[in-house]
This record gives C-alpha cells, sequence and structure tokens, in this order.
RNA sequence: GCCGGAGUGGCGAAACUGGUAAACGCUGUGGACUUAAAAUCCACCGGUGCAUGGCACCUUGCGGGUUCGACUCCCGCCUCCGGCACCA
C-alpha cells in the first residue's frame, strides 16, 4: 500500500480531546424515553481502594461494550457508576497514615474517577454515588427503620463469628473457610448480642425465584441453593422419662423413626444441665465440651473426632414406646435445627460410628428389598431408600412413601409435625466500626429501643473519633454522639453505637442510580420502576453468596413495602473471570496490582481496554501477562493508517470499478458476527477477531489496482468498519467517525445492519471425504443439488484415484458443506 | 464425599446445531525495504514418516462406545479450579 507518510496516531491527544467533548455535551446521560425501550447496564461498583487494577479494566470495559452497543442498537441506556464507600481499609489508612478516612476514601474516589474517564468508560456521572456520603447513607438508614418495622431487623444474642483482624464481628456469608473474606484472619466465635436482619424469613422465596434466573450463570445459582440448603423433614417430640419435657428433634428421615435407638443433644441444649443435675462428674464433662467449642472451619468439624457422653437420662420413642438414651455429643450443633437429633445407627453413618463406638444398640427399619437384616452384619450404615420393616403399622411400606406417612400419623397423636429446615442463618449486620452507617436507634431507659424519626435522619457520623480499634465500637468513646434525648419521651437516652455491614450500603445502591439526587425519599417508584430491573449485570462471581443473595433479599422486601413492581433486581448476571497475577485475583491488600496507567500511558487507552476484551473469553480467569498488548497496539494503527491512506489518496474519487461481491459478503458477515458476539454471546474477544479480519480484507482489498477499486463501496465498507469499532475503541471510532465528515457523535448512530441477501455466495467450496476422510475440494454453485454436488465430488480425479475402481457403498451429502463417499 | 466448571499448537485462544481442528492474535524463523535499526510489508510456523515443489499417517487430558463422520453425544477414568460438607 502506498501511503507511508499518513498522520502519526496520537492517541493521548485524541483521547483527551474525546473525554473532554462527551463529558460537555453529556452523550451518556439517561432520560426516560417514551419513544425508547430502556437498558441499564450495570458494573458491580469498587471499593474506593486507591487505583484501579486491571481486573477492574476488564469488568468496565466489558460494561463499555454492552452500553454503547445498546445505545447505538436504540436503546436508552442507563450505565452509572458510583463508590462502594464504606468499609475498613479507610479505617485501616487512617490508623497507618493518620488520615481521616473521610479525606482518604473521597481522595481515593477523586483519583479513580480521573482514570476511569481516562479508559473513557461512558458513565453518566449524573448519577453518581457514594455509599459514605451522607445524603446517601441517611437512606440506608432510613431503609433499616423500614426493616425494623416489618418485624425484619432484631436484636439477640447468639454465638457470633468475631475476626481478631477486623476487631469486628462477621456474618455467616463473610466468613471463607474459618477466616475472615476479607483479611484472612482465623475467625474465632464469641458469645455477643447483635442486630440481624432476617433474612431466613425469605429463605422459601429466595430459594424458589432461582429458578426464574434464566439468564444468570447456573454456577450461581447452584452456590446460592447450597447456601440456603433446604431440607424437608420433620419435628418429632420425644418425651423425656420422669421429666414434665420434651425434647423435639428433626429429621429428614422420619420413615427410620422405628430405628431410633438414642438421641445426642448439642453441648449448648438448654435442657442438658437439668438432665445431668445432680452427677458431678458428668455435668464436669459436659463443661468440658461446652469449653472445647465447636472448630471454626467447616473442614476441621469434619475430621473432628465424635465425642459423645452418656447423661444417663431417657427419652420415649413416641412411634413405639421403647426408651432411648440421651446423649450430649459434640457434633450436634445447637445452630441448626433444635438442637437435638435422633440416632437411627442402622441408616445413618454418623449414627452408625457412633453406636459402634459406644455399644449402642442398631436396629435396622429399612431393608433394600423387604426381607429381613442382621444389625451384626452391617459394615455401613444403609441410607438408601428401601422396604419399612420393624416399623409397626408401616412394615412393607416404601421408605420413601413412609416419610410422609409416619409424619402425618405422628401429627394425629400430637408426637411432630412436617417441617422445612434451612441452613441459611440470619444476617448479622451490626459492626463494631467507624467507617459505616450507624444504626438508627436510641436505647431510652424507660421506653427500650426506639428508632430515630425518619425526619430526623440521617444520624450523622461524628468527625472526630478514636478509631484505633480496641474491640468496642469507636463510636463509644465519642459522648457528643453517644449521649441523645429519647425522641419518644424526651429523656436521657444513648445511642446505638455499632455501625452497619457495608454489604448493606451495596444492597440497594442499583435502585438509587434511578433517582440518585432525590433529596426527598430513598426510592422514587416512578424512576426506579421505569429503569429497574437491571438488564443486565457484570461482576465477580466471588459476590455469588454475598452481594447477590443480599441484594435479591433487599428488592423482595421493598417490593412487599410496596416500593418496588418487581421481586429480582437482576435480569442477566454476567461473572467476568479473574484476572489474576501470581496465581493470585490482583488487589490492593494482596500487592500484585497491575496499573492500568501505565498501559495507557503507553498505547493509550483504546489498546488497553480492547486488549483485556480480546485476551480471553470474559469468564475465564487470565494471568496477566503484557505479550499481546503490542498485537492490539498494531491493530488500532492498522486501521488508522487504512483510513487515512484512504482519505488522503488521490485515487479516492475516481476509483470508480464495479462494485465487489466478495467485500460486500465480507463487511455483512462482520456485522453478523459482531453483533451476534456481543448480543447473544457475550464474548468481546471473537468480535474483535471478526473486526480483524475485515480489516485484513480491506488491505487486501486496497492492494488492488486502484481503476478495480469501487469508491463508494470501499466508503461504507469502511463506515461499517468505524461503528463496528465504536464500543470497543470508542476514541478511535470516534476521531474517524468525525473524519469522516459526521457531527453527530458516532455512539449515537445506528449499529449497522446486515443484509442476508449480501452473504449469499454464488459458488462454495465442497469437502469432499472418503470414509469420512478430508480427500479433496470441489467447486459447485452455492445453490447445487445433492445430486450435482455428488456428481461434482465423483468426478474428481482425486476422489477417483482414491476408490480406485471401487463402488460407493453410500453417499452422504450435506448441502453447501461437504460430500462424505462411503465404500 | 456431593455438586458445578475446565483440560485443544511454543503461548492467549477459535470451531455457534455432530460436518474442512487450530480462525484471530502473540512469540519465533526466513525474506523485502533500509547505510543500519525501528516501523511496515511478504512467507512459513501441531507431530511423525517417505527422501520432501508433494504425499501418507497421527493429533483436541486418558481408555472405550455410538455414528458415514465426534473437540462436540454416551460410558469409565485422570488432572486442575470453584462451591457445599458431622446440616441431622
Amino acid at each position: 500500500m502506498g501511503g507511508q507518510t499518513v498522520k502519526p496516531y496520537a492517541f493521548s491527544e485524541i483521547e483527551a480531546k474525546w473525554q473532554q467533548r462527551w463529558q460537555e455535551q453529556g452523550i451518556y446521560r439517561a432520560t426516560p424515553r417514551p419513544d425508547r425501550q430502556k437498558f441499564y447496564c450495570l458494573e458491580m461498583f469498587p471499593y474506593p481502594s486507591g487505583r484501579l487494577h486491571m481486573g477492574h479494566v476488564r469488568n468496565y470495559a466489558l460494561g463499555d461494550v454492552v452500553s454503547r452497543f445498546y445505545r447505538m442498537r436504540g436503546y436508552e441506556v442507563l450505565h452509572p457508576m458510583g463508590w462502594d464507600a464504606f468499609g475498613l481499609p479507610a479505617e485501616n489508612a487512617a490508623i497507618k497514615r493518620g488520615v481521616h478516612p473521610a479525606d482518604w476514601t473521597y481522595a481515593n474516589i477523586a483519583y479513580m474517577r480521573r482514570q476511569m474517564q481516562k479508559l473513557g468508560l461512558g458513565y453518566d456521572w449524573e448519577r453518581e454515588l457514594a455509599t459514605c456520603d451522607p445524603e446517601y447513607y441517611r437512606w440506608t438508614q432510613w431503609l433499616f427503620l423500614l426493616f425494623y418495622e416489618r418485624g425484619l431487623a432484631y436484636r439477640a444474642a447468639a454465638r457470633v463469628n468475631w475476626c481478631p483482624g477486623c476487631q469486628t464481628v462477621l456474618a455467616n456469608e463473610q466468613v471463607v473457610d474459618g477466616a475472615c473474606w476479607r483479611c484472612g484472619s482465623p475467625v474465632e466465635q464469641r458469645h455477643l448480642e447483635q442486630w440481624y436482619l432476617r433474612i431466613t424469613a425469605y429463605a422459601d422465596r429466595l430459594l424458589a425465584d432461582l429458578e426464574r434466573l434464566d439468564r444468570w450463570p447456573e454456577r450461581v445459582r447452584i452456590m446460592q441453593q447450597n447456601w440456603i440448603g433446604k431440607s424437608t423433614g420433620a419435628e418429632i417430640d420425644f418425651p423425656v422419662e420422669g421429666l414434665e419435657e420434651k425434647i423435639t428433634v428433626f429429621t429428614t428421615r422420619p420413615d427410620t423413626l422405628f430405628g431410633v435407638t438414642f438421641m445426642v443433644l448439642a453441648p449448648e441444649h438448654p435442657l442438658v444441665d437439668r438432665l445431668v443435675a445432680g452427677h458431678p462428674d458428668i455435668e464436669g464433662a459436659v463443661r468440658e465440651l461446652r469449653e472445647k467449642g465447636v472448630p471454626v472451619t467447616e473442614r476441621e468439624r469434619a475430621t473432628l473426632e465424635k465425642i459423645g457422653i452418656r447423661t444417663g437420662a431417657r427419652a420415649i420413642n413416641p412411634a413405639n414406646g421403647q426408651p432411648v438414651e440421651i446423649w450430649v455429643g459434640n457434633y450436634v450443633l445447637m445452630e441448626y435445627g433444635t438442637g437435638a437429633v435422633m440416632g437411627v445407627p442402622a441408616h445413618d453413618q454418623r449414627d452408625f460410628e457412633f453406636a459402634r463406638r459406644y455399644g449402642i444398640r442398631i436396629v435396622p427399619v429399612i431393608s433394600p428389598d423387604g426381607g429381613p437384616v442382621s444389625a451384626e452384619a452391617m459394615e455401613a450404615a444403609y441410607e438408601e431408600p428401601g422396604i419399612m420393616i420393624n416399623s409397626g403399622p408401616f412394615d412393607g411400606t416404601p421408605s420413601e412413601e413412609g416419610k410422609a406417612r409416619v409424619v402425618r400419623w405422628l401429627e394425629e397423636r400430637g408426637a411432630g409435625r412436617p417441617k422445612v429446615q434451612y441452613r441459611l442463618r440470619d444476617w448479622l449486620i451490626s459492626r463494631q466500626r467507624y467507617w459505616g452507617a450507624p444504626i438508627p436507634l436510641v436505647y431510652c431507659d424507660r421506653c427500650g429501643i426506639v428508632p430515630v424519626p425518619k425526619e430526623d435522619l440521617p444520624v450523622l457520623l461524628p468527625r472526630q473519633v478514636d478509631f484505633r480499634p480496641g474491640g468496642l465500637s469507636p463510636l463509644l468513646g465519642v459522648e457528643e454522639f453517644v449521649n441523645t434525648r429519647c425522641p419518644r419521651c424526651g429523656g436521657k437516652a444513648r445511642r446505638e453505637t455499632d455501625t452497619m455491614d457495608t454489604f448493606i450500603d451495596s444492597s440497594w445502591y442499583y435502585l438509587r442510580y434511578a433517582c440518585a439526587r432525590d433529596d426527598r425519599e430513598a426510592i422514587d417508584r416512578q424512576s426506579v420502576n421505569y429503569w429497574l430491573p437491571v438488564d443486565q449485570y457484570i461482576g465477580g462471581v466471588e459476590h455469588a453468596v454475598l452481594h447477590l443473595l443480599y441484594s435479591r433479599f433487599f428488592t423482595k422486601v421493598l417490593h412487599d413495602a410496596g416500593l418496588l413492581d418487581f421481586e429480582e433486581p437482576f435480569q442477566a448476571l454476567f461473572t467476568q473471570g479473574m484476572v489474576t497475577l501470581g496465581g493470585a485475583a490482583m488487589s490492593k491488600s494482596r500487592g500484585n496490582i497491575v496499573d492500568p496507567e501505565e498501559i495507557i500511558g503507553r498505547y493509550g487507552a483504546d489498546t488497553a481496554r480492547m486488549f483485556i476484551l480480546f485476551a480471553a473469553p470474559p469468564d475465564r480467569d487470565l494471568e496477566w501477562s503484557e505479550s499481546g498488548v503490542e498485537g492490539i497496539y498494531r491493530f488500532i494503527q492498522r486501521v488508522w493508517r487504512l483510513f487515512w491512506d484512504w482519505k488522503e489518496s488521490a485515487d479516492r474519487a475516481t476509483s470508480r470499478g464495479p462494485a465487489s461481491p466478495q467485500l460486500d459478503r465480507l463487511v455483512h458477515r462482520t456485522i453478523q458476527r459482531v453483533t451476534h458476539d456481543i448480543q447473544d454471546r457475550f464474548q468481546p474477544n471473537t468480535a474483535i477477531a471478526a473486526i480483524m479480519e475485515l480489516v485484513n480484507g480491506l488491505y487486501e482489498y486496497r492492494s488492488r489496482p486502484a481503476a478495480e477499486q469501487c469508491g463508494e463501496q470501499l466508503e461504507q465498507a469502511l463506515r461499517t468498519l468505524i461503528l463496528l469499532l465504536a464500543p470497543f475503541a470508542p476514541h478511535l471510532a470516534e476521531e474517524l467517525w468525525e473524519a469522516m465528515g459526521e457531527k453527530e457523535s458516532v455512539h449515537r448512530q445506528a449499529w449497522p445492519v446486515y443484509d442476508p441477501a449480501k452473504l449469499v455466495e454464488e459458488e462454495v467450496t465442497v469437502v469432499v471425504q472418503i470414509n469420512g476422510k478430508l480427500r479433496d475440494r470441489v467447486v459447485v454453485p452455492a445453490a447445487a443439488s445433492r445430486e450435482e454436488m455428488e456428481k461434482a465430488a465423483l468426478s474428481s480425479e482425486r476422489v477417483r484415484a482414491f476408490l480406485n475402481g471401487r463402488t460407493p457403498r453410500k453417499v452422504i451429502v450435506v448441502p453447501g458443506k461437504l460430500v462424505n463417499i462411503v465404500v
């Protein structure tokens, strides 16, 4: 190609120029419009840790492609950004460097916002929000009160997870492998009084509605399903011998009730003390068991030696009146079910081992075939379904059927009832830390717990606080904060000094974008119900049972409160893979961050964005490596040169060659591929590959003699190329679009549409196989019939040589594609 | 243990409904241009063999199967990643 001296690609000027113009013209501002369909594209907002890393770039570049694509497809797009700005790192920075958490946070926000702008991300900045802003947390507090009024926020004493690193309690979801999700410290157990949100009241709906989320990854749905952990079974009451008490157990196997030979209570079970009273040695053993406590990590628990203590007390099996020994065991959890289990050694492996160890009777009540079963011969519990035996009136009943029948039978006798049990626990939301939204409640000696009136919100976080961690809420030390008047009686009162889990802040931020500047209410029904639910949500899979579960819970509660018309916040979810360095996710605390600014400085934002999208399919983890950045940079420059060489070439107006159907086909095929890859497949990597092929094709076309090129067709092709490039390389596309002579932004243009007629080929190359092996290719008219294709294949010389006189047994023809000759 | 997902050239990957395995790109090799280099352009780039302008055979983690035809479907394994796990 000629043009050695086209203008240089000065990306930093080009990018700065357009970023400024976009901002001035507000081209990414979202305004409800009756004539268009809305599209709400959202990426999980970041914690303002200081700087962006390549993981952020990947997440936001993806969202940016999607939102630009849908805007060009004619949707009114809402694409906002904000800051998950409360949280511990701000306090830690304050402790380490003496900066106030607020100052540190706002400085980080300013810096990261600037970085996002340098990446050319098309956000509606007029809707920006920061959860640490009083104008935001005022409404977080308002929502807390809404939960409180609805009986969904309560205070309770329980064993809780305590992170010694963060000096605060954690919700169950925030403990990963026995360690704090944030700082990795091993979590300890403490008994404390804390605030909870009653997420368990929504367990059934959170589970059932997962089925509706057909545009969520199956993986995430399964993770939530496991986390909620539904078990269907029954509660059964066992009267205690010689006491006016009964012990209730939860079981999923009521069909094995006749095989109960013992029962086990959690060491903390309220009845234990009474059962062992007067037996000092047993009391001592129980105390020891309690003190040892339950190991924190699941894995430790699983390998824990099962220790049992015989209480000497007995209960009565309500099914057959048989006495059963009551034990206390370290493997029974007070938190799950009723804190008591019935022991059926013949049909539960744990019970089997326990019984063998302590010499407890084993009574088989389920038989694989209905025949007799010898307890002595059993080497393991039989946990499969079978036929009930030794079960009085139920003998001969298939066990699966027996489950319901036994429960009904117990129900008639007042000794049991059906029960659904969930693994999910209520959400512990109070935190003994400073940098969070204060819980808007007051403790009055006379009136008890009193909510702060909504018109008095926000309860402001005081600025002057000693936030060095000491296991108590830093706000406790701020007298002017703590001491207040009771809103109800006017008497002396004290404020709640715990702040809220920051996951509360992020459980509703996606709603607030719809009415971010509304200072009258948290949720403006009209705006929120217009923009929501989110049409495409994009973020990391690490939030599968954290943010994503909490947000679903919030949405359902607000729906029930009449604020929302919808029950699920995120229509479609895409979980992008991590960008790793040294095998670990990039994070500031790990110190393995690759700052995108270096790449932007060297190659420009368009290259940075396109590179991370091209490197791998977006759902796969990506180990960071710079090899390949050059390739994208080369590609972008190739586009630049292609355009300017054409634009500045003298022969542009005079190339009057005939239009090339091949070029048309290439252009339209590319439109088809790119559209499909973004819209249906969410695969920018293959979309970019398709655009590269188009550019390669255009170079080839340009290498023809000028007289054989069609100027008009070429211009059309270049216009299409720019439009297809716009979501991926927004600055480059904008610059070239302007140079095309266009006045209006390329990002406000209509996405190109392919013409199926242009895809049709006149001739196709058909593969000829003999016994499934590729032997030759023949060119036939695209419309060739099966017979014609077969004939063409059989008349190929190579095919004849291979056949060597043999007659085909069978010929398979795939029209337009392939002929397979079987001999 | 249970439940998901992944495994394809030197590397990142592609192959969408069972129909040409390796598109697109990186790296590398050779060449053109250049005083030279960079940039750019052209060619080659899975393996083995034949004694090499070509042809044959093999190749998508491993072993079987279905099919005219399998990266794709079925059965059995291996490795890695993720979730749940004494949940009664």
